[in-house]
DNA sequence: AGACTAGGTGAATCGAATT
DNA sequence: GAATTCGATTCACCTAGTC
């Protein structure tokens, strides 16, 4: 039986926890891994508190009308307020396990883009930037306005830790075109080719945390690209399609070069 | 001798004024014009509170080496609580002017986004959206991170207004790609190209507004595509280039297809 | 080629407050 | 009063892709 202690020792590539996210981090020892890469449940799309409450995500995200019906996902009916809170819990359990110097790297929607930047701060990260992620021009477009074509990538470092030589540091575009993948198992499932960029902000042989997994995209790019997994992941369903999908990847041959 | 309310009337095409944005704008009447469309001052790009306000912009944010000089800019020297309080100030005077269901789109760097938010919804404004503009991979690199490669638009509107049939509403991208200009008179001078994107949301021969008018690129662009525009700017060596930018534009022919 | 980019970093410097 | 902190400030140097 595989432990995350494993994992930390080299002695295997990839865990994932089935279960709550915040007892998970809690039992993760400190300063072990080198990045956090995550998706968080956003809590946006419905305008007021009660739409928000009662929608399901599956049925609040899809447009009506959509024959693609997805298994709903977890912690998404929060309001502004207590999805703060929660990030800023979460967060913090993170920035402990995280090494000195070590990566956070989170996504948002532009709506709670000012409030994951709060939690980001409030639990003692120090918040360097922010990547787009621009799904090109599939992304539905906005009468009078902009289309929601962009998610963003906030972008946040552990203090402290070594310097790092800019010679040898990764560099990444701050704006990553990557068109929306058609045949998703997870509703708000990132691009496979979005997530390898994103761990390369990792060390080779690095530890990547992931404490919401979803249908496990940031294990299998981490997997790809020659880091650890670590990952945790609450709803049964994505919990097995993830674990399949890193058995998989864990057997494939990786890809370690960087430049390609 | 020209006045605001010429330009509202329609007897003229542009107006701008010499001085204060506050002051200007407590003088223009309720619910006049149709857009504010502006790139604030974001007091950011220093380290320390105290960097940022002894230094001026053309130092803080001019490659040292770089033989390239500017005039300095104004109100780049706030701290965060008074750049959201000052916000407020112009952002509800903005308000005030703009007719009910009229729109802002107010540039913003990543840092100041939160902030800005904020500010944009205190002052009264229902917050719609953001735009990306993408400057491209000519943008400074980050070691471990992305690249400083976006700015922000963030999108409001008044609350009111009569519905806007979607068949011959405005439609923008999310992400507009528009490489920085070399010529540039302002050094954060924005595209030409990228402004004229953005009055798009304002009705065709509709009123403009921008307090902050640098080198007068929002009003050359409002004018090329057939809006009326008000503006003030409080630097002399700028007002003066902007006026004569005005005047350049308002006497040639201008474009009215907004399909170009 | 070469200069440019609404940058960031760390070392060196300088001043004021504290011991 | 001299030594020593701390903080603010300046300065040199770095990065990659585009024009």
């Amino acid at each position: 039986m595989t432990t995350p202690r494993d994992v930390l020792a080299g002695d295997a590539r990839s865990y994932l926890h089935a279960g709550d996210a915040l007892a998970f981090l809690r039992e993760l020892p400190s300063a072990s891994v080198d990045a956090v890469i995550t998706d968080p449940p956003y809590s946006s799309g419905a305008a007021t508190l009660t739409a928000r409450r009662n929608a399901s995500p599956s049925r609040k995200y899809i447009t009506s009308g959509s024959e693609r019906t997805f298994v709903d996902f977890a912690g998404d009916q929060r309001d502004q307020r207590s999805l703060v809170f929660w990030c800023v819990l979460w967060l913090g359990e993170c920035l402990r396990i995280v090494r000195p110097g070590g990566v956070l790297l989170s996504f948002s929607d532009w709506r709670q883009l000012p409030s994951f930047s709060d939690a980001i701060q409030a639990a003692g990260w120090t918040w360097k930037g922010v990547g787009v992620w621009d799904k090109g021009a599939g992304a539905r477009p906005m009468p009078n306005g902009f289309r929601a074509q962009a998610e963003y990538v906030l972008h946040a470092r552990r203090p402290g830790g070594d310097r790092i030589d800019p010679a040898s540091a990764p560099y990444l575009p701050g704006v990553i075109h990557c068109p929306v993948e058609s045949s998703k198992m997870h509703m708000s499932g990132k691009p496979l080719a979005l997530m390898q960029r994103l761990v390369e902000l990792a060390p080779r042989d690095g530890v990547v945390l992931d404490p919401f997994v979803g249908s496990g995209t940031t294990g299998a790019a981490a997997l790809a690209r020659g880091r650890r997994f670590l990952g945790c992941e609450i709803v049964p369903h994505y919990c097995e399609v993830a674990r399949e999908r890193l058995a998989l990847t864990d057997a494939k041959d990786i890809d370690l070069d960087d430049a390609a």
